[in-house]
Order: C-alpha cells, then structure tokens, then sequence
RNA sequence: GGGCUCUUAGCUCAGCUGGAUAGAGCACCUCCCUUCUAAGGAGGCGGUCAAAGGUUCGAAUCCUUUAGGGCUCACCA
C-alpha cells in the first residue's frame, strides 16, 4: 500500500542531512533537496531515496550513487540497518530501535497528530449548510454539512482556531410563498396539531402554493392569456410578491407570521442537525444582513474600484482580471446577492476580530460568484481578503439522474438518516449481531452504524467531484465502507477486553523483533499528523477518509496473520495488544474529524 | 459562443511537490470459521489512465489541441 507517495516521517528528516553530507564528502556537491518515497513492497526496505533528481548536479551512474550513498548511511546512521540500490532507488532498512522509539512516543501521547492552536495564529471562520428556510434539507444539504463540518474538524486537528456558522436565508419571496399558502389552506395547523416537523409542515405549504399557482396559470390560459402572461399575473405570485413588500416595509402582521413559520423551521433544522451530528457557534440571517454591504459600496465608489452608471447602477469592472463587469448595487439603489456578501464578510470580521480567514462551504454552481466575490473583497483592500477559499463541492446525482423536487425524486435528509439505521438494523439481525443488548442499546447502535455508511460513502469521494448517489451502494458495509472500519475498530476493543482478562506479565518491549506487518502498521500510523495537516491544506476529508481505510486494511491483514492474545513471548504479546490499541486509537482520532462515532461493540 | 471543471477496471472510487510492474471495494471465480468478532482474510479474472501531440532520463500527474459530461456567464438568491 503506498497511498501517500510522500512519506514525511520523522525518518526523512534524520535521513535527509546525512544523505546531503554523503553526497557533500563523496561528490563535493551540496544538494538543496533530497527526494524521498515510501518503498514499494516487493522491495526491501522502510524508506527510498530517489536518485535521478540528483543527476542534474552528480554527474554518473544512478546505482553506483546510490550504492556510495548506501555504504555512507549504513556506516554513519545509526538507525540504518542496511540498503540495496534497484535502478535510481536507495532503497533503506530501518532498525527495529526506531519503530520501537516511536511506539514509546505514541504511548506518551494519546492525541498524537492533532496540534494544539498557537495563540498569535488567527482564526479561520467555517461557512456551511446555509439552507433556504421554505422546504426540508435534503441530500444536496447533507453533503454540504457533512463536509463543512468536517473541513472545520480537520482545520482545528491541523492547529488552527475555528468557528462554525452559517447563512440562512429567511428572506425573500420563497418563505412568503409558504406563509400565503398556509395562511389560505393551512386552517391554523402547527407543527404540533399535526404531529409533523416544522420545516416539513412549511416545505408543504411551499408546494401546496406551488400546486394553486400552477391552477391559476391553467384557469388564465383558458382563459385567453398566454402562458407568459399568466406566469406572471397568476393572483397567487401577486399576493406573495405583495407580501414581500409589506414584510420589507415592517408589516406587523407579516412578520409575526413569518417569525412564527421561521420559528417551526428551526426546530425541524435543529432536529436534522443534531442527528447528522454537525454543529454551529455563530449563526448569520439574511434578513439582518441583506442591507449591509451597502455602505462599502460608497467607500469603493471613493476609492475607484466601484463606478456608477448613468442610470445609477454601481459596477466593478474585472475585466482586467479576466471576468466580467459585475453589479454591486441596483439603479433603484436596493443590494443585489454581491453586495450582501461583502457585506456578510466584512462583519463577521467585525464581530470577531481574531478571523483572518473563512471558508465557504457552497456548491460548485456558484464558483464564479466566488471568485468575483473574492477579487472584490481585495480590491477593496482587506488584507484577510486573500485568505478566502471556496470550499466548492459537485452535485449529488442519483441512478436516476438530477434530484429535482418537481418530479419528487429529491431524497430527503432525515428520511434518508432513518433508512440507513433500518438497513443498518436488519444487516445486523440477519448476521446475528448484537445478541443479548437492549432494545435502546441497539437502537443507539444502528443509528451509529447506519449515520457512519452514510458519511463515510459521502466524504470518502473528492469534494470536488460529482457523487453518485446509489441508495443500495451507499448501504454496503464490505469493503471501504464507514461500518467496515467501525467493525474493525470495535474489534479491537473486543481484544482489549479480553486481554485485561489474563494476566499479562513483561512490559520489555526494547528487547523484541518486529514482526514485517508491525513495521507496516506503525509506519501507517506515523502518516498519519501529516495526512492531518494535508486534509487541512487541501480542505478534503477524502484524504482522511482513504488514510484510515488503508490503516484498517493493513490491521486487518496482521489480525489474520500474526496472533495477538496467543503470541509465544509476553512481551511480544504485550506489544500486539498495545500496538492494536494504538491503531484503534487512530482510528477513533481520525474518524472524529469525520465526524464519525466508532461503537465499542458491535 | 466565453470562462471554470470533470473523464482511471463491467460499476463506485483512490492515486497529494512528475518516479519502480497504475491501486482498492463491489460484481464474478478458488480457498480459509475447533484459533482474539467471517461486516473478515489469502488469491484469481479484469486497464490504450477519454483521444492525439508536446516537455522530460521518466507523464494518469505538467503544457497544447480534440471529443464527451457538468456548472456558469441576470439590475435572481
């Protein structure tokens, strides 16, 4: 297994000087790097140094360097054992003392790989989730969440301050809908009258309004409009438009409704939430800020990034840079979707001045608006403009094809973590699992399994590219699947439980040799701080997710293969069973950036 | 049409500064439960890395062109 081609464990920074002064006494060229890689298994050896970059600088024969290098290493390093040379690659042997000198490290440290924030680093700010307030989340919404969420895990495992907010857009015409429908239809239902989540009972009524509106269109092209027409004088859109106005203009009547039915809607978020397990430590409504940016248009009309129209529409011209000329404020002098985001940006920064950074969690539709959103912030002349990033993610596609709500095919959220824990139920009776629990100890279970195939099948692909979303696959638990490395995880336990059943005597792990699939297993562990800080760098909990599988894979492997409780030296056995902790340990440690519980049983 | 992006095994995906014979899972075929949890392990089958050029000692990876899919180019959000 060699999934991470650059192996930079502590070993390559031992390893690095001594092969420049190998090179430096026997070439007399001082070398500004050197190229390491993680050895293929066919190959003896722990780590390779690749010798062809040094060709540029050595002048000879790539396997007589290398052999020279070799001879040099084995005679000065101490923790080199031995080394053999197959074309332009060193390939090195390590000593037992080193991995051991590791395993002694890892005990001493049980969250080795996280990194403590440093004080005078500033914070970065994680946007995610930001749904519309008329209908339920769905699919789309859950690998947004997923993701947001975990990015922001990793941000803080990789040492930085984080806060999690969010957007929620509880303004505009699409809320007013539902209100007019459920103030025409809804015979004063609530949430409670009705037994129904909030945000499904005002998802509803959006539909419901969607259903009358499209009557109306009907009823207007029979009667002589046409079908433009009546898109736009249907009474129904008249009313809602109507309803907007007088919810901008302060309506007390309007916006006590709107409070109330907003009001149901974050109760059924909170309860989707809370069930995803993903969480938020500052919130932003749009309603609060749709109005801000405003201001920063006046300082960017001064300063000239801004120019004003004839008609009095304010633009920023980025055609220099490549893009369009993009609206900022319209000529009726109302904020348009940019304006409000300046306006977000700059008062989160406001509100907590330790922010030197966010991150946006929004789909790849909106990649352009991101970019011109972020040039802008620049040009404006915010220094912490440059530490933005759109954390940009593809569609969710089902077999079928687009999820689209008019066609029913969207797949929503909380039917959708309900299903995975009823798969996840009948898997395990059918296996026999989990006899002799309770009933509410096994429901827990089933949720952790069912939530765990589910965010595992989702962070496991490349933020960037498209998901398709096959229901049957996304509920397989063979193979790189979240309840596959549960299992193992919780396996381990099992082994933990039962050694602390026999006595176990010796403690001298120094004196023992290594096992070949011990080795691979603590080198698989040392990867595992820098595959944190790479999540973090490249914003992809896909990273992590294939990381722990290959980890898993290979603790399999020596499961299978070398015995643990039944080793023939104690101290053998001593250091299997702490050896397996420490891989449960990093399990556990990697999949709570993912935001995954692992279960001690099951 | 302009911009961005994706294309790797029958299917779903890894492959991170260019390195050795391109890797997993599913599916299909062989073996392995009297041994710490078989939701497991060992092996087999399966590839023109979309196509063609180029750079390089070396390309799935970088550059160019082409084909196909997606997104986007509103005084909507």
């Amino acid at each position: 297994m060699q999934t991470y081609k650059n192996v930079k464990m502590n070993l390559e920074n031992i390893l690095s000087n001594h092969v420049k002064e190998a090179v430096k006494s026997n070439f007399n060229v001082a070398l500004e790097t050197v190229e390491f890689q993680a050895t293929r298994k066919e190959f003896a050896g722990d780590i390779t140094v690749v010798i062809f970059p040094m060709l540029r600088f050595v002048k000879g024969n790539p396997v007589q360097i290398g052999e020279t290098i070799g001879n040099y290493l084995v005679e000065k390093v101490t923790d080199v054992k031995a080394f053999n040379v197959v074309k332009g690659f060193l390939n090195i042997e390590i000593g037992d003392f080193f991995y051991l000198n590791f395993f002694n490290i890892y005990k001493a440290n049980e969250t080795f790989g996280f990194v403590f924030p440093k004080a005078e680093e500033k914070a970065i700010m994680v946007e995610y989730s930001s749904p519309n307030t008329n209908k339920p989340l769905h699919l789309g919404h859950v690998r947004n969440n997923l993701l947001g969420y975990s990015v922001a895990e990793i941000l803080k495992a990789s040492g930085k301050k984080v806060y999690k907010t969010q957007i929620i857009n509880d303004r505009g015409i699409h809320i007013c809908k539902s209100m007019l429908a459920w103030k025409h239809y809804g015979k004063g239902e609530t949430p409670e009258s009705t037994g129904l989540k909030g945000d499904k009972l005002v998802g509803n009524y959006y539909v419901k309004f969607d259903q009358e509106y499209k009557k109306e269109i009907q009823d207007l092209i029979a009667k002589g409009s046409t079908e433009e027409q009546a898109k736009k004088e249907a009474p129904i859109l008249l009313e809602a438009q109507h309803m907007l106005l007088k919810w901008e203009a302060g309506d007390e009547e309007v916006v006590s409704l709107w409070k109330k039915m907003n009001g149901w809607v974050y109760e059924g978020f909170n309860e989707t939430y809370i069930n995803l397990g993903v969480d938020f430590d500052t919130l932003y409504y749009e309603s609060n800020t749709y109005l801000l940016g405003k201001e920063f248009v006046v300082e960017g009309l001064k300063s000239g990034v801004f120019i004003k129209e004839a008609d009095g529409s304010v633009w920023c011209d980025l055609t220099e840079d490549g893009l369009d000329k993009k609206i900022v404020q319209r000529a009726d002098g109302t904020a348009v979707y940019m304006t409000q985001d300046i306006g977000t940006a700059i008062h989160r920064i406001k509100d907590f001045p330790d922010v030197g950074g966010m991150v946006y969690t929004v789909g790849n539709e909106q990649d352009y608006h991101f970019q011109v959103l972020f040039l802008i912030l620049k040009k404006l002349g915010f220094d912490w403009a440059k530490n933005l990033y759109h954390l940009s993610y593809g569609m969710v596609d089902l077999p079928s094809g687009k999820m689209k709500s008019r066609e029913g095919t969207v797949v929503d959220a909380d039917d959708l973590i309900a299903d995975m824990s009823q798969t996840a139920e009948e898997i395990s009776e059918e296996l026999g699992k989990l006899d002799g629990y309770s009933v509410e100890e096994k429901k827990e279970l089933y949720k952790t399994i069912g939530l765990g195939a589910l965010k595992y099948y989702i962070l496991k692909v490349d933020p960037k590219k498209r998901i398709l979303f096959n229901p049957k696959e996304s509920i397989d638990f063979q193979g790189n699947t979240g309840p596959f490395i549960q299992y193992t995880y919780a396996r381990i336990q099992s082994i933990l439980r039962k050694s602390e059943l026999q006595t176990v005597i010796g403690t001298d792990v120094n004196g023992i040799a290594l096992h070949l699939k011990e080795k691979e297993l603590i080198k698989q562990i040392q990867l595992f701080p820098e595959v944190v800080q790479n999540a973090a760098e490249n914003h992809s909990p896909a990273l992590i997710a294939n990381y722990t599988y290959d980890l898993v894979k290979e603790f399999n492997s020596f499961y299978q293969n070398v015995s643990i409780l039944g080793a023939d030296d104690p101290n053998e056995k001593v250091f299997r069973i702490q050896l397996s902790n420490m891989v449960a340990n990093t399990i556990k440690n990697s999949f709570s950036l993912l935001g995954i519980q692992v279960p001690e049983r099951m």
